[in-house]
DNA sequence: ATGGTGGTCCTACCA
């Protein structure tokens, strides 16, 4: 039994609808996590994925800002959304699938904030706001079970971590989404789950690998100016499972595309829990 | 050092 969990920012559900068909009908993960979908949960496209067999659905929509959701070809029992900051944002929603092998599985679906520009906190209302997010998220960890149990955390967490996950390590150390304030917090997080990085658990931590590319560059594939700000993170009791990921580049060259490739993880649960990685 | 592009929804805000 293969789940297929895939993650993408989409920057508008509604225009890149084709865009998010042809990516089913190509690459059919079973379950797609969206973000930025920016629209309400009523104006969500259901039908468009419903034809195609995605039947189970979860929305947390925003008018015009923000907003995740999750598709799904496999049954959804329980659904969740959690606000952070007080701020009335949707940036996140988390579902729990019906056991599959036995194995009830949770799937969280994050929009971090991005942060703006200027990397103080004291002038940057935006920045501050990031790292208050990230605050509350380390304190859910602790007092929750976040990490425990057979968990999946995915999402634009708006932050490349390791030195390899952004173009120039030493240009971008002053830049939001690489700066240490931001990449300390997020490793707590990372570290307290404790979590499996899926993606670096098949490229190593000193090769380059991006998930984003900025609509600013026009020659954004042969400059490959780009970060890791989206993460599939598994909890430890399914890292053994884990059998190939994937991050779908193509689709950033696709016509009108957003800004963000998807992601992907594959993982085998007929595996054996005693299995070594 | 700067400006580069794109989405939402009407004017500026967000990324």
């Amino acid at each position: 039994m293969q789940l297929k969990v895939t993650s993408w920012n989409i920057n508008s559900v509604r225009l890149r609808i084709g865009l998010v068909e042809r990516f089913l009908i190509e690459q059919k993960p079973d379950v797609l996590c969206l973000q930025e979908i920016k629209c309400r949960d009523a104006e969500f496209p259901l039908k468009d994925f419903r034809k195609l067999g995605y039947e189970h659905i979860a929305i947390n929509g925003q008018k015009g800002y923000h907003g995740v959701a999750i598709v799904s070809r496999l049954p959804i029992e329980e659904i969740n959304k959690r606000e952070f900051c007080e701020k009335g944002d949707a940036r996140h929603i988390s579902v729990n699938l019906a056991p599959i092998k036995g194995k009830p599985i949770t799937i969280h679906n994050f929009y971090i904030p991005a942060g703006g520009d200027e990397p103080d906190p004291a002038i940057n209302e935006k920045f501050a706001h990031k790292l208050q997010f990230l605050d509350e998220l380390q304190e859910w960890t602790k007092t929750s079970k976040l990490a425990k149990d057979n968990s999946i955390l995915v999402g634009d967490l708006n932050i490349a971590p390791l030195e390899h996950d952004v173009w120039s390590h030493k240009a971008l150390l002053s830049v939001v989404s690489h700066t240490p304030k931001e990449t300390e917090k997020l490793t707590k997080i990372y570290q307290a789950g404790p979590w499996i990085d899926a993606i670096r658990h098949f490229i190593p931590a000193d090769q380059k690998a991006y998930s984003w590319w900025s609509y600013r560059s026009p020659n954004w594939l042969e400059s490959d100016r780009g970060r890791r700000l989206d993460h599939i993170w598994l909890s430890k009791a399914l890292a053994s499972k884990l059998t190939s990921i994937d991050i779908f580049k193509e689709a950033r060259g696709w016509e009108r595309p957003s800004d963000h490739a998807p992601i992907s993880a594959v993982l085998d649960l007929s595996k054996s829990d005693k299995t070594k990685t």
